[in-house]
DNA sequence: GCAGCTTCCTAGAGGCCCTAGGTCAGGGAG
DNA sequence: CTCCCTGACCTAGGGCCTCTAGGAAGCTGC
């Protein structure tokens, strides 16, 4: 009996696949295994379980889609930096819906502190913010807002929530400006709150 | 045999409350069926299956929601209406999650058509925007922008996604603020476009 | 008090997650 | 080259879930 050669990364990578093809909700081990032409119990010598299957591909599909955000950004300063991260951001989000899904899912906090990927993503999050000259606790806030209105926007819009003509990547474009001119017109704090992020 | 006395609607309110408890992906027909003390398959009679009963579960969600945000925004406008709105909607959102999880399902697009909620939604949204005298295509990038935002915020917030020490309800006002600045200074369009939303 | 509709039941198939314990493939040690 | 050990993969089985088919029991109108 020839062995199917798994590892968790080759797992995580065809669940990425399932997830974008399936839906995020249908990755599932029975799933996985028959991908695999294997039987289910297999999966658990290199998985936890489901739980640790998911957030391994959220894992895994934050640091890809922090990547394609840095490749973007590079180079980059002020709105035109502004206009990468989000087009990197709604690309990654739409193309890969599953992937992106993942990213979304609840994970444990310290398992979070841990991860690379997601301290790049705050660096590169708060550094592309720094042009637009705002401190703490304004930048916290800034970073928030970016961070809801884009998922926000690929949630509704992934959910079929647009219903309306209007061509959406219009729609969107312009709601970057929007962002842009909401960042330069920052309302911001007259007290000063320079605890960490 | 005593009857149970189940309806549609009983099943929807009971459903509503476990999502809120459980979590809305947690919300199964057995576990609805063990709340009234019957067996699984007696709730077939009154909801086709699990689907169907998700469904009219976000209907119901999205009807309270808008209820909810109507009362606020009543006799308001401009940024009082603004703010209401932001706080009933974050408000639905924090207090009963699973409710708010259920308003976010994908939902079959006619069937969407004919929910009176989500006209009344429109409308209400809408109306709340007029008062910053923005014109089609504007018009529609706004709201899609608010709806966004506050979408995202919530789905954030309730997913953990926020680990700065920044309190969040100041950041959510501060987003607020933020948001009637872009309305006001909201970057128009110099073609018109007429189509209805 | 009876007919018929509806409510709720039992029975059972199939999918999913997960555990316990067995078997056999492949690589290193002798 | 053979033995052995690790671990990849298996079978068996329990529990929870959805959903269908068909039967019995309560309620309503006559």
């Amino acid at each position: 009996m020839p062995r199917a050669g798994l590892t968790a990364d080759r797992l995580v990578a065809a669940a990425a696949d399932l997830a974008d093809e399936a839906g995020f909700e249908n990755v599932t081990l029975s799933a996985l295994a028959r991908r695999f032409g294997v039987k289910d119990a297999s999966l658990y010598a290199h998985v936890r379980n489901l739980q640790d299957l998911r957030t391994r591909l959220a894992l895994f599909a934050g640091g890809e889609l922090i990547d394609r955000i840095a490749a973007a950004v590079a180079g980059r300063a002020g709105k035109e930096a502004l206009a990468a991260f989000a087009g990197a951001y709604r690309e990654y989000a739409l193309t890969r819906p599953g992937r992106y899904a993942a990213t979304q899912i609840r994970i444990d906090q310290d398992l979070v502190a841990r991860s690379p990927a997601l301290h790049r993503t705050a660096e590169i999050t708060y550094g592309m913010l720094r042009a637009y000259g705002l401190a703490e606790p304004d930048l916290t806030d800034a970073v928030r807002l970016l961070r809801s209105t884009f998922h926000g926007y690929c949630a509704l819009e992934a959910a079929g929530g647009f219903g309306a003509a209007r061509d959406v990547q219009a729609s969107w474009d312009k709601a970057v400006d929007a962002l842009h001119i909401t960042l330069e017109n920052w309302p911001r704090e007259e007290t000063h709150d320079d605890r960490p992020a």
